[in-house]
DNA sequence: ACAAAAGTGTTAGAATTACACCCATGG
DNA sequence: CCATGGGTGTAATTCTAACACTTTTGT
């Protein structure tokens, strides 16, 4: 009894973090995967991961391993759910914090050229993935949709400057249906969180008015309990 | 540096759960606490929990703990958030996975009886806490407000046959506001997920139409994206 | 000139809010 | 009879959704 107290005090696990890495490309929302090269799974697709130092906080362990494996640094990083089930892991008891992470589109150019190992998938044709890798990743897409139209989350995938059509393009995108035009670009004004620039751009057709998104503003409106209404 | 990296995928970190249990009593909604009995914050109030079996899911864990130091069973429960900061324990390296958790009155009256080192607090007057234990309840709160204006963890708080009145004061307490009689019954009408039972209750004044909650005609709601108005 | 995206108001319908009185019961 | 909570409708306002054409640029 006693013998069994103590070990069930020092009772210890493997800890892992696992990211989901969402970006936006051509044919909509992505997932970068990077093929494992040890066991178990050697050379199935996995999520960016990695085991939690004893130093570090288990948020530092994926921004490490987002570093390491990804070649992203700096980006949006939120923390999804632990996975705890005792059999997730055949290599014994393996809990993972499962994060997620959005990267702009020039952000996502470094990522592409840094691993030959990684690779963007859409989110909508996964390849198999490792352990439960493939919950994880259908979690971080929930997520993403649902606070997707109560937070400013959307501004994390695109770069600092942008247009109003980039703007309704990540929605669209990532909520999988259209938006009017004319009612998005009413709400996002009378939001008030967007700084025009003395600057157009755009690739095609008419240069449009580039914007740039005020987060403080945004915290005030967090406080007054205002939130995104799409 | 073939032993650096032999230690680093062997790192064991200790993990605990650590659970934020609700319920409503007369004046408001309140946080049920235990003593330490043992060192660290020895004697201090703490949230209940306990250390993760290897052979247990973390959520598992959870559920046992709240048997043991909360004598409550069955009770709605929830992933919260993992907290690792490395310096948040002095025994050294441990992790927990916060829940959080909904008791009803009924179920509450068996908890206050089972451990006499358990105690409930008004969720404004906590007492000090043990370890970041505080940040943890304050965080569960947070979570609580939001999630009850979108789903339906209010019922939770209930017992299994209702009247309107109980729900709409479910309702203002944890949002902290009034709000208004007819405008919340039309909207809970609407919504279609209650049942009227062949019963009248209620305690004082005029008896009161009994509810009991549909989970099954929710899930239809929920699946359609109409989410709870308030 | 045409292809491509930018930019811009109005109106109908739906949802939300504010508001006050009578009813049934227990003590 | 009075204290307590139960039960009920309507009107004003705000919010949301539907809808089409002109402008600016590159090719």
């Amino acid at each position: 009894m006693y013998l069994r107290h103590y070990w069930r005090r020092r009772a210890a696990l493997r800890v892992t973090v696992d990211t989901v890495i969402f970006t936006l490309r051509e044919r909509g929302l992505h997932v970068l995967l990077v093929r494992r090269s040890g066991e178990p799974f050697k050379g199935s697709w996995a999520l960016p991961g990695g085991f939690v130092r004893s130093s570090e906080s288990p948020s530092d362990a994926a921004e490490r391993a987002l570093g390491v494996e990804a070649g992203v640094r700096g980006v949006y990083l939120e923390q999804l759910y632990t996975f705890g089930e005792p059999k997730r892991d055949p290599r014994g008891r393996v809990l993972t914090v499962a994060y997620y992470a959005l990267v702009s589109v020039d952000q996502a150019l470094a990522t592409g050229s840094h691993a030959a190992a990684a690779s963007w998938f859409p989110v909508d044709a996964l390849p198999q993935l490792a352990f439960d890798h493939r919950m994880i990743a259908d979690y971080a897409l929930e997520r993403l949709r649902n606070k997707l139209e109560y937070t400013t989350v959307g501004f994390q995938l695109l770069p600092a400057k942008f247009t109003l059509g980039q703007l309704q393009s990540v929605y669209e995108t990532i909520l999988g249906r259209a938006v009017d035009k004319r009612n998005f670009r009413r709400k996002i004004e009378l939001l008030g969180i967007l700084t025009p620039l003395e600057e157009r751009g755009g690739e095609r057709g008419r240069p449009a008015q580039l914007y740039r998104f005020s987060a403080r503003r945004f915290e005030k409106l967090k406080d007054k309990g205002i939130l995104f209404p799409f």
